[in-house]
Parts: C-alpha cells; sequence; structure tokens
RNA sequence: CGGGGCGUAGCGCAGCCUGGUGAGCGCGCCUGGUUCGGGACCAGGAGGUCGGAGGUUCGAAUCCUCUCGCCCCGACCA
C-alpha cells in the first residue's frame, strides 16, 4: 500500500498497472495471460451486470446459458468465423484420460453453440423473436494480453438474438448499440463515439457490426462495445429456416452483441488519476466512506456521532465506516482514494462540535462542511455533481484531443507525435484504410453516425468521400 | 514468434562482475506502548532448501550448461 503509483504522466501503462494492482482490482494469476478479477474489481463488474442486465429485461431479452465447449465442426461451419477465431482458439483434445473423437473448441464465443440449437427451437415465425443473453466468459488465445483490456479467458455478456427479417435485426442491433451509448455515458462516465465498423474491422462472419468507442487518457481508442447484424449467414451455416405467416420457408436472421470486463479498463483508463480508480457514484459499489478523526481524549464522541452519521445516510446510500484503529485518517484517505471511492466523510472533534460532517470530492478532493440536517440532500446533489463532472471532464478531454485532418502529411505527422482521434475523409476502400495503417498504426475506429455529410476528399487516395470516419491507435 | 528485462522472505529489491565473515535492506506481518484533521513513531519478534536440474570447485545466491516461468516493447485481436 505504501508502494507509490507511477505517475500517469511518466509512464501511463505502468500508472495502469500499478493502479490495478495496488487497487486490488486484479492479480496475475499462475497462467500466461490469466487474471484474478479480485473482489475490489469483481463488485465493479457486479455493478455493471446489475445496470446492463436491468436494460436487456427492460428491452424484452431473457438470460441463459450454453456450454463451454463446441464441437470442432460447429466452429468450422461459418467460412468467415472460421478464419477470424481459428487461430485464437484453446481446443481440447483430451477428455477422461482418453484422446478426444472429435476436439472440443473452448467458445471464443458463442454463435455456432447456439444456432445449433435454434435449429432445434425455431420452426414458425411464431417462434420468433428470440431474444437470448448469456453471462460466460469465453478464452481467446491472444498472444499480448493486459490486464482487463486482454486477457486470455475474460468475462462478458453476449447477446444472441433471432428475427424473422432483416430489417428487425437491424433494430435490435442497434437498440442495443443505444443501450451500450446509454450505459457508458451515464453510468460509466465515458463519452462514446457511436458509430458503423469498417468492413477490415468488422464481426468475422456479420453483415453490419457497429460499436462504442471512447477515448482513454492517452488518446488511444477503446472498442468499448459491439453489436452485429448477422444477417442470415450463421443461419445458412446451421441451416435454420422458419416458415413464414404465407407458408414460405426463410432463413432466419440473426444478431450477437457483447460488452466484457474490458470496460473495467475503459472506466479505469477514463477517469483514473495518479491516486488511483474513480468510479462514478451510479456506479460505485460504496458511494462513500466515513473516516473518523479522534484523539484519545474524544474518541468515543467523536466515534458515536460517526456511528449516528452512518445509521442515518446507511437507508438512502451505499455508505462504508471505516472505524479501524490500526490506520491513521491520512493512510485511510489513501487507501480509499485508491479504489475510487466518489466521496469521503470525514468526522472529526470540530465537526462533532459543529454538529456537521466534512464531504471531500473524490475527482477534485474539494472538502465542503455540511450540516448534519441537509446531510443527505446534500450528498445527493454531490454525488450526481460528481458524476456530470466526471461526464464532461472526459468529454473536454476528448473534444481537445480530436482534430479534423484533410493533410495525409499532416496526418502522418500528428500521429507520429501523439495518439489523437482524427476525423478525416475516406473513400470508403479497404485498401487505403489498410494503407494508412501500416504508414501510421492509425485505424479506422468506426464511421460515427452523428456527422453532417460533407463532401471531401479521402485522405489518403483524394477520391471523393461523403463524410468523415475516425482515425485513431487502437488497444 | 522477434527484441528487452527479471526470477533471492508476503511484496519491492541489494548482494553476483572479482566464489569464502552469521543471506541482507525497505515495506508489510505479529506483540507491547505512545499516536490519530493527508500515507504515524518507538521497542521487541516471526518469516528464506537464493525458480528448477546438472556441472566446475575444498567451498556456489555468485562461475558454466540446460531448463521452467513471468513482465515489458513490437507483429494479431473485445
Amino acid at each position: 500500500m505504501a508502494e507509490r503509483i507511477t505517475p500517469r504522466s511518466e509512464d501511463y501503462s505502468r500508472w495502469y498497472t500499478d493502479v490495478v494492482i495496488q487497487g486490488k482490482l486484479a492479480d496475475y494469476a499462475p497462467v500466461k495471460g490469466c487474471m484474478v478479477i479480485r473482489p475490489n474489481g469483481y463488485a465493479i463488474w457486479e455493478q455493471m451486470q446489475k445496470v446492463l442486465d436491468r436494460m436487456f429485461k427492460e428491452t424484452g431479452h431473457v438470460n441463459a446459458y450454453f456450454p463451454l465447449f463446441i464441437p470442432e465442426s460447429f466452429m468450422k461451419k461459418e467460412a468467415e468465423h472460421v478464419e477470424g477465431f481459428a487461430p485464437e482458439c484453446a481446443v481440447v483434445t483430451h477428455g477422461g484420460g482418453e484422446k478426444l473423437e472429435e476436439p472440443l473448441y473452448v467458445r471464443p464465443t458463442s454463435e455456432t453453440i447456439i444456432w445449433s440449437m435454434y435449429k432445434k427451437w425455431i420452426m414458425s415465425y411464431r417462434d420468433l423473436p428470440i431474444l437470448i443473453n448469456q453471462w460466460a466468459n469465453v478464452v481467446r488465445w491472444e498472444m499480448r494480453t493486459r490486464l482487463f483490456l486482454r486477457t486470455t479467458e475474460f468475462l462478458w455478456q453476449e447477446g444472441h438474438t433471432a428475427h424473422a427479417t432483416f430489417e428487425e435485426a437491424e433494430e435490435e442491433t442497434r437498440r442495443i448499440l443505444e443501450i451500450y451509448r446509454t450505459f457508458a455515458e451515464e453510468y460509466m462516465a465515458m463519452p462514446v463515439i457511436v458509430g458503423r465498423k469498417s468492413e477490415a474491422e468488422k464481426f468475422a462472419g456479420a453483415v453490419h457490426t457497429y460499436s462504442i468507442e471512447a477515448m482513454m487518457q492517452d488518446g488511444k481508442a477503446l472498442q468499448a462495445g459491439t453489436s452485429h447484424n448477422l444477417g442470415q449467414n450463421f443461419a445458412k451455416a446451421f441451416d435454420v429456416k422458419f416458415q413464414d405467416r404465407q407458408g414460405n420457408l426463410n432463413y432466419v436472421y440473426a444478431t450477437s452483441w457483447g460488452v466484457s470486463t474490458r470496460l473495467i479498463g475503459a472506466l479505469i483508463m477514463t477517469h483514473g488519476d495518479d491516486n488511483g480508480v474513480i468510479i462514478p457514484p451510479r456506479l460505485a459499489h460504496i458511494q462513500m466512506v466515513i473516516v473518523p478523526i479522534w484523539k484519545e481524549s474524544n474518541r468515543q464522541e467523536v466515534l458515536d456521532f460517526s456511528e449516528q452519521v452512518f445509521q442515518k445516510l446507511k437507508p438512502h446510500f451505499s455508505v462504508k465506516l471505516d472505524d479501524r484503529e490500526q490506520y491513521k485518517p491520512g493512510y485511510k484517505y489513501a487507501e480509499w482514494e485508491l479504489m475510487g471511492v466518489p466521496l469521503r466523510i470525514e468526522i472529526g472533534p470540530r465537526d462533532v462540535a459543529s454538529n456537521q460532517v466534512t464531504l471531500v470530492r473524490r475527482d477534485n478532493r474539494e472538502k465542503t462542511p455540511v450540516s448534519l440536517d441537509v446531510l443527505i440532500e446534500r450528498i445527493q446533489e454531490m454525488l450526481e455533481t460528481i458524476q456530470q463532472a466526471l461526464f464532461q471532464r472526459a468529454l473536454e478531454f476528448r473534444k481537445a484531443n480530436t482534430f479534423r485532418i484533410d493533410d495525409y502529411e499532416e496526418f502522418k505527422k500528428v500521429f507520429e507525435e501523439k495518439n489523437i482521434f482524427a476525423e478525416s475523409h475516406w473513400c470508403g476502400s479497404a485498401d487505403c484504410e489498410e494503407k494508412i495503417k501500416e504508414d501510421t498504426k492509425a485505424t479506422i475506429r468506426n464511421i460515427p453516425f452523428e456527422q453532417e455529410t460533407e463532401e471531401g476528399k479521402c485522405i489518403y487516395c483524394g477520391k471523393p468521400s461523403q463524410g468523415r470516419v475516425v482515425f485513431a491507435k487502437a488497444y
């Protein structure tokens, strides 16, 4: 605990690791590329699950669970899908001490096994839509891993829906994308750019992939959620047809969508500072912590008063009373700041004397004395203020680091010097996209929905373009 | 898979080059006391087959060979 966190200005990537390790969010596991999500980190995930699960349910989705193991033959049914995932799959070849007749893939995602089941369940248009989500772990054999951002095994939710028409599937895809946007912006206080992925960046087996993209404090982009319209690709691969009202047989339309524990990394890199994580109030499992400050002479009064405040707040907020004797207040401040608790309530002899407490914001350390009579209202306001302030700060940061660039030489120069979002014209060719990536390492994060149509020229080849896309170096 | 770094107490490290004195330091942990409005202090204490295997030597944490593992940076990806 006494170890210092590497300042962000010194080494951003070490800062990130320090925050995760020292904040006890996660730890390295004995298996390369794998991590243990510790209680502090898992609590964040549970909060995310709680909110997202509610949003999914409100839009008619239900939860289910499909197996971890997928027969090899399933994985090979959808051509693009195989190509996309085969190289990064873990495969089980033995079981019960014997070689398996058919190897089992540990799911990298569940489209194939789910569609093999949908085949059994879908006969008629009356069976549609199917709106299933599952909370699960998946495994992708990544070469290079980073805590939360990319680990061999990770937790996520994956929605898999089946529809009668392309339009309906498209609508579902976009509905979920909007849920992701709402969650990111209103709960995580993380501004995102909502848009469509380029052909090169889209999901293996999808017709369209949409994403929300966030800017981290080092100017790199992080894909925070994806939603795919899979068209009839998986229905065809698994021969899933339904009979419509007129009696015609048709392939079913599919969507899939997911967010993962990567969001925890996103949260850290959006709001964290040199003292640790900052968790937005609406997502915090502990919204505030009471730290009593006493001298031997007034110990009991301070503790009694703190207990009284604690009881008063408990029905309204998620609050913790830190009355541990073995640590001094300063130590406790540092510790709770490291873990990101958005609000601290200091109670010392002076507060007791004037029937007040001292509120301290995690985001800017501002201290405010508040009388007990108005405490609950003030705290409510302050939590909301912090929530807004975090979002605004992140939004300002993104704006300050986003540039419209129309000249390729400038584009290259900028990406050599720093990480930013570049809004530039692009003709739509995968070739230009690839060349730009080779030159600069910047890729098209997405093609934002929100933008005015504007005539322009492709930043690379100069051919006509109708709009701008977002280029950035990505995590 | 390429490049770099590293395995010595729970964590972070020194010691290794130049083999030999009782394996050491900081943090943490335990006990007692004093402290407590921004990471307290004093005293005492517990804790290590020096990543593993082989070799050289009278003697190896230290030299040699092999091996296992991890982290960081690059090519692929949520």
